[in-house]
RNA sequence: GUCUCCUUCGUCUAGUGGUCAGGACACCGGGUUUUCAUCCCGGCAGCAGGGGUUCGACUCCCCUAGGAGAUGCCA
């Protein structure tokens, strides 16, 4: 039988580094074992639901270039593929579960679910969940409730005796007494809506998915949907229970961690490759040493053997030391287009460039390429060649090793080496400024220190004489000016 | 509180009874160098604890501890 995964978000939000990361490792296993890839919206709560989720589900997914292979955009033969849209189908398999005798109405008041759940709270001990107000209602009290027009919802009857096991192919078998299982969760909301629990179930079913993967959040609930699954007399997918990825303060990763959503990490100038590279790699691994996995090498190499059980700390450090490798393996041309964006937003350049600012654009990339680790980093390193430095702090200038006066002397002879600047080569000039270093007795990184900064307004820049090369020297030796007269101002 | 799952360097991980416990990030040194970055070399650092099983346990079992998740008309 072919395989037939699926990843089923629900717009409610951003997506994020854990659902990616859920959401990758079924499309791998999907593309490496010739199955089908499902995308599937799981979009049943209407008060959570936006639409820009839903927009931020495709654009995350066509950024990292990961296909499907029936959605709601796409279709296929088990549609429609929004659960919205197949409202009605879920209400009649609740129905079903009544008749069944396996689950039943409840009239229960938001209001008293509230005051009941205040009160377990306060006692911290013993029983939490549902009381099961409803589940023994007699055919009159029932009666009368619905004359009356009571909004109901339909619950799960979980036994109450007994015990649900299962097997997860990762964690392995899993035994849940009943007594524990969460008493009688929704399965139909009153809006007429299907919880989670119902909807993915059926879903499940009538797309004949083989294995789900979801996330560990989701175990302690697997073993109702077991029940579901066996009332209906439906056979079972097999499950994967995914670790979480936890942030660096051992929670569950959540907003709270900065930003930790696909299109966020993309407007910071995180690549594709980088991202999928470094994803993949939690709670997966493929040998004992091997890092670098391209999106090709990953559809083929990936599987479910190599899965881990333990939760993962998404660790920034590392993606930002994955993206750097990747910014590197870009060509010029390609590090250009990408970085573009980015001076346009500072309002370094314009849309589109002018001819003079795309020679700088290229002039550039050679001195700033390896320096990048993020994208974004470019206007920090370039911000110099588009806009002249802002001089704040005389102390800046001033090397450990030298004070105000030498600095100032300093400076001075840097700008007479620059007047016959361009008539040098770069080794030349090298050896110019060496050697008025070693007349005044400063060391070469000390007596361009103040240059450095007198041109881009930092003690870290890219290399200095290409830079000024780039800048020009008239540009450069008015700067030097204006530092001049910056550093002897009182 | 209760239930469930998890536990190898700070972090991500390899390891499936016999290894000097391997790699990567981070960190710390050193080298290259006009700063930074890159690059190269080197280093620090781990099997949560306690019992078993076994000739032999990181590997298997039990207990304890710690962590996380769930406990919603959210997914």
């Amino acid at each position: 039988m072919s395989i037939r995964v699926r990843y089923a978000p629900s717009p409610t939000g951003k997506q994020h580094i854990g659902g990616i990361r859920t959401a990758l490792f079924d499309y791998f296993f999907a593309r490496a074992n010739n199955g089908t890839f499902i995308l599937r919206i799981e979009d049943t709560d209407r008060e959570r639901f936006h639409k820009d989720a839903l927009q931020d589900i495709y654009d995350s997914f066509h950024w990292l270039g990961i296909t499907w292979d029936e959605g709601p955009d796409k279709g296929g033969p088990f549609g429609p593929y929004l659960q919205s849209m197949r409202k009605d189908l879920y209400q009649n398999y609740a129905l079903e579960l009544i008749e069944k005798g396996a689950a039943y109405y409840c009239y229960c008041t938001p209001e008293r679910l509230d005051s009941l759940r205040n009160e377990q709270q306060k006692r911290k001990k013993g029983e939490t969940g549902y009381d099961r107000h409803c589940r023994d209602l007699t055919e009159t009290e029932r009666k009368s409730l619905e004359e009356k027009g009571t909004a109901k919802v339909i619950r799960l009857k979980i036994p109450l005796e007994g015990e649900v096991l299962f097997h997860d192919e990762l964690l392995g078998d899993i035994k849940t007494m009943n007594k524990d299982i969460n008493p009688d969760p929704v399965l139909l909301k009153s809006d007429g809506f299907p919880t989670y629990h119902l909807a993915h179930v059926v879903d499940d079913h009538l797309m004949e998915i083989t294995h789900i993967l979801r996330a560990q959040e989701w175990l302690s609930s697997a073993p109702l949907h077991i029940l579901m699954f066996q009332a209906f007399g439906w056979k079972l997918p097999k499950f994967y229970h995914l670790p979480l990825v936890l942030g660096n303060d051992g929670h569950k990763l959540a907003k709270r961690h900065g930003s930790t959503s696909i299109t966020e990490f993309r407007e910071k100038g995180y690549l594709p490759e980088a991202i999928m590279n470094y994803v993949s790699l939690l709670g997966w691994s493929y040998d004992d040493s091997r890092v670098f996995f391209s999106k090709e090498d990953l559809e083929q190499l990936f599987s479910l053997e190599k899965l881990n059980k333990a939760p993962a700390v998404f660790d920034f450090k590392k993606l930002e030391w994955f993206n750097g490798q990747y910014i590197r393996k870009k060509s010029g041309k390609e590090i250009i287009s990408l970085v573009k964006p980015y001076l346009k937003k500072a309002g370094f350049i314009h849309e589109p460039a002018t001819e003079e600012e795309e020679k700088i654009i290229k002039g550039m990339i050679p001195l700033i390429h390896e320096r990048l680790h993020v994208l974004s980093d470019v206007t920090e390193l370039a911000g110099f060649l588009f806009h002249d430095p802002v001089l704040k702090d005389k102390n800046e200038f001033i090397p450990k090793r030298l004070d105000r006066e030498k600095t100032l002397q300093v400076l001075e002879a840097c700008a007479a080496l620059l007047s016959d600047f361009d008539s040098r080569t770069d080794t030349e000039n090298e050896e110019s400024f060496r050697n008025k270093a070693l007349e005044l007795q400063v060391k070469l990184g000390d007596f361009l220190l103040p240059l450095r900064i007198a041109l881009t307004g930092s003690r870290v820049s890219p290399p200095l004489f290409e830079s000024i090369r780039l800048l020009g020297v008239e540009k450069t030796k008015e700067r030097v000016k204006q530092a001049l007269s910056f550093l002897s101002q009182e």
